[in-house]
DNA sequence: CGGTATCCGGGCGGATACTG
DNA sequence: CAGTATCCGCCCGGATACCG
């Protein structure tokens, strides 16, 4: 059992899944991994996100500690986002997740893949 | 990029958390990992679960060949879940995402834990 | 025992317009 | 450029009742 911010889990799993689960953190964490980008960079690498919800996402990551926000005090505004140890701390296991993904693909629809 | 059933993925990341994500297949899966287990004992173990989302669930995790499931012909009716090798699989990460989510807990708000 | 069937509310995620 | 603000549809997940 594990507490975290008033939630409380059954197992430290699902407090995982609850900080890059959903349908676009782990993609941004990904991107994020390979350098650090700024808000309209990762917009454009994530043509079907809104911006509502890339905003949403990023404060999460924020405030979960996951991800870092620089605000260059400059105009027009630059904002840079990157990973925080903790972020960094995550990309192992989501080359594992990657990894998994790919070879159970592989396993199940061997010829549908790109 | 991957293609699953239809479905694009960006990346294979989120075809893993397609098949593990969600509120309640990493408890069922963790479960299963210690051994087999029958409708009824998942549901007792699961207790803030409705009958109608273990089905669901369980269903789901079937047809995606992560888990078995054995139909006893019997009365009154006995079935029994358990890890298919694919399942297996997935023990290692589920411990890994684990880890990093007791030790995450830890960082962030030590005293808050049990 | 191990399920369906049906109904339903909340919130996740999206579309669009506006702003410092 | 990097956001807010507002509105809204959908569907995830739950409550309840019934069934072979």
């Amino acid at each position: 059992m594990v507490k975290y911010k008033d939630k409380e889990f059954r197992c430290s799993i699902e407090l995982t899944l609850q900080l890059i689960g959903g349908k676009w953190k782990v993609l941004i964490l990904w991107y994020l991994g390979e350098r650090n980008m700024r808000f309209g960079e990762l917009k454009r690498e994530l043509p079907q996100i809104t911006q509502k919800m890339l905003t949403k996402q990023l404060r999460e990551l924020e405030q979960d500690g996951i991800i870092n926000r620089f605000v260059y005090n400059q105009v027009p505004p630059k904002v840079e986002y990157s990973l925080s140890d903790v972020g960094q701390s995550l990309l192992p296991i989501l080359t594992t997740l990657s990894d998994w993904g790919v070879s159970y693909a592989d396993q199940t629809e061997p010829n549908t893949n790109l």
